[in-house]
RNA sequence: GGGCUUGUAGCUCAGGUGGAUAGAGCGACUGCCUCCUAAGCAGUAGGCCGCUGGUUCGAGUCCAGCCAAGCCCA
């Protein structure tokens, strides 16, 4: 394949060099070159080779006369055509398109050749929505980017567990059952009531119930701020567990997750396991890393100074450089207390305390139970205190080797606090390398356009009216439910399918709809880098052309219908491909249409390169963007008039372009897989 | 005040480890359904890549300093 011939050439030159010149090199920076004419694969080495060898020697050699001499070797690679010098010294390689070409065809629908790391496992965690009321779409931003990424790791061959941490035992929750149990004077039965009464219509859920019921709440302690007073005595209350109040709250937040569960699911989101505070909190899980913190010396008591009698993680590194010490007090040292001096603990420490436990340093374990079976069939457990409500047996949750955590990145600052705390715990060099990889992965915001918050009815201030954007806001009540926006866009799929698939039967025409607003709504949140604020706006969120979910899906349709047409599989078409001879596989990438077909062909062919860089970075639009790309050059392909594939009356030049055909749709329906897109049956 | 992030076409955004003529979508304009094809395609217009310096054979990319916006922390 195209990759492991570029490591191939790479290792070349790299012993060339160092037979040639006595230079060692680490690695060789390749590039492809800017049109198919130049080249499959370039190296810019000559450039760097000259200035080195100046150094060396001083003696001055042209950059065209190194590359020249390089390329020599070259040649005698197996699956290289030519080589050539271009401008001031470029080393463009020219694949063998008849070789490369035949070994993508027959390595199928094969995936990476990669093997799965031994002995790793990455603890992803995502979504974590307080479970107090609705998602909206700045939550499934969140568990877009969490699922993909997963999806894109576990395609390396990475092991993956997924995790969604409920925080069942906060504030927002405690404001719901403020809500119930002070404005609205119900009892559990109630509110059980309220929960399980027949759903008519969205509004009827109960996490849009709590949507309002919550942004009541919030103006209730606007209006008179001592009843802030109620929301303490409520946490505590939740927090210590065993009373009426705590009831309440676990069966509110346990109905909330069970909401969540079912949006997340029309989106393909799953999990492996929703680890939940509640136990944290009881099965003490900070006690027992605070004991590990102090023995390590991770952690220390000030006796003087500002942070008096408050234990505070030291100022050093991992790497053991000391940062900051002196006089020089850090400005977030607030954030580096873990325990302040009234002797609570703070969400930073409570986090490394879990922290531990996923990479199974902890010495403590939650209990487990079985919740549900997902969409898929496939089992989601939750975490319990109880240990004669836990099950006997379950999968080994946790016990990671690197953690994963999708959380906006106003959590920048504390996730790097508890990233060193976990990682000044690491017992050896080697467990230190592994920890390090854990990452924040931190994205922005969703934000709403003035226009979206006018749609939701909000009434602007003049001063939000020149605003770019406008945040969402759950105290206020102000943001785009995820389940109404899926409703949208499943009504408008809909509406499209019918006016061109009028014959389908409706449950048929449902599910296209169904399959093309997830595309919608999937890609949409992935076109972004996570860096990137999205500002919301209905019409750019309700779109289905252009850079689009849908038009991936119709890509793959056409690609998909080219089969349907010719009446034969690919499997038949790849029986045709075996007999021809590569004289005739070669002529068919010859002229100015050869080179067409081969640079469709080679683009396909990079899908694993771009899911190994998406991985690395744990950037899914990497993939979402070459999926547009691909995409985008095939339906250029496929227009081009000196390609009528069905129509073609040369029998090997029609197998050919067929069994390109197949590579491209392949690799596209993959990358679409992976991110979390399904192509319907019809289009 | 400090930390993090961002600044690229009218708008929204891509541009791994510095490389050849900086790209896409939307919007605007001009065309293309007798064809495996219109959820599509071809074409036109649109750029001091925030500013100023520096490193380099070469900078949208790296460094420094400014300017502006957003977020986080006191």
């Amino acid at each position: 394949m195209a990759s492991s011939l570029t490591t191939e050439i790479k290792t070349r030159l790299i012993a060339l060099v160092r037979d040639a010149y006595n230079l060692e090199l680490d690695d060789v920076v390749s590039e492809i070159p800017p049109k198919t004419e130049l080249g499959d694969l370039a190296f810019p080495l000559a450039f760097d080779l000259a200035k080195r060898i100046k150094a060396a020697t001083g003696e001055k050699k042209n950059p065209r006369e190194i590359a020249a001499k390089l390329a020599e070797d070259l040649k005698a690679i197996a699956g290289v055509a030519r080589v050539e010098i271009a401008g001031p010294g470029y080393l463009n390689v020219f694949f063998d398109r008849a070789q490369t070409f035949t070994s993508l065809v027959k390595s199928g629908s094969t995936t990476n050749s990669q093997l799965p790391t031994p002995n790793s496992k990455l603890i992803v965690e995502h979504t974590s929505i307080n479970p107090n009321k609705a998602a909206h779409i700045g939550h499934v931003r969140n568990s877009v980017l969490g699922d993909t990424t997963a999806r894109i790791l576990k395609a390396t061959g990475e092991t993956v567990e997924i995790h969604n941490y409920i925080d069942n035992t906060g504030v927002q929750v405690a404001d719901v059952v403020v809500g119930f149990m002070h404005l609205e004077n119900k009892s559990l039965a109630d509110i059980k009531a309220i929960a399980e009464r027949p759903v008519k219509t969205r509004e009827d859920n109960f996490d849009y119930y709590c949507w309002d019921l919550y942004s009541r709440v919030g103006q209730w302690y606007e209006e008179d701020k001592t009843r802030l007073a109620v929301r303490a005595q409520t946490l505590h209350e939740i927090e210590e567990g065993d009373n009426a109040t705590a009831e309440i709250g676990e069966y509110i937040s346990s109905k909330i997750v069970d909401c969540h569960l079912e949006t997340m699911a029309r989106l393909d989101i799953s999990y492996d396991l929703l680890a939940r505070e509640s136990e944290i909190l009881h099965l003490h899980f900070w006690a027992h890393a605070f004991e590990k913190l102090k023995a390590s010396g991770v952690i220390v008591f000030e006796t003087e100074g500002r942070n008096k009698d408050c234990w505070v993680m030291r100022a050093e590194t991992a790497d053991g450089v000391t940062e900051g010490q002196g006089e020089e007090e850090s400005e977030h040292d607030a954030d580096k207390i873990i325990v302040r001096s009234n002797g609570t603990v703070t969400y930073t420490g409570k986090d490394i305390a879990y922290h531990l436990w996923k990479l199974g340093k902890l010495g403590l374990d939650f209990h487990y139970r079985l919740l549900r079976h997902d969409h898929h069939g496939r089992e989601v457990w939750i975490t319990t205190g109880d240990e004669f409500a836990g099950s006997a047996t379950h999968p080994a949750f946790g016990n990671g080797t690197a953690f994963l955590n999708v959380i906006d990145v106003g959590q920048s600052y504390p996730q790097a606090n508890v990233k060193k705390g976990v990682m000044l715990l690491a017992a050896s060099k080697e467990e230190l390398d592994r920890v390090a990889r854990s990452a924040h992965l931190a994205y922005e915001k969703v934000t709403l356009t003035p226009a979206a918050a006018v749609e939701l009815g909000l009434e602007l201030s003049e001063a939000d009216q020149q605003r770019q954007q406008i945040g969402m806001s759950g105290r206020k009540g102000l943001g785009v439910k995820a389940d109404d926006l899926i409703d949208r866009l499943e009504a408008k799929a809909l509406a499209e399918v019918q006016s061109r698939n009028a014959d389908l039967p409706e449950a048929q025409q449902q599910k296209i709809a169904h399959q093309i607003a997830v595309a919608a709504l999937r890609y949409f949140l992935l076109k972004y880098t996570r860096t990137s604020i999205i500002a919301f706006d209905f019409e750019e969120a309700l779109k289905f052309r252009g850079e689009t979910g849908p038009y991936l899906q119709y890509s793959v349709r056409r690609l998909s219908n080219i089969f349907s047409e010719l009446g034969r599989s690919a499997d038949d078409v790849r029986v045709d491909f075996a007999q021809l001879s590569a004289e005739e596989v070669a002529a068919q990438f010859a002229g100015e249409a050869g080179d067409v077909l081969w640079s469709l062909v080679y683009f396909a062919s990079r899908l694993d390169d771009v899911v190994q860089v998406s991985a690395n970075a744990f950037e899914p639009t990497h993939v979402a963007k070459y999926a547009f790309q691909l995409a985008d050059q095939f339906n250029t392909f496929y227009q081009d008039k000196r390609f009528h594939i069905l129509k073609e009356s040369d029998a090997k030049r029609k197998t050919v372009l067929l069994a390109a055909v197949d590579v491209v749709r392949q690799k596209l329906a993959q990358a679409l897989s992976l991110l979390g897109i399904d192509v319907p049956e019809k289009m």
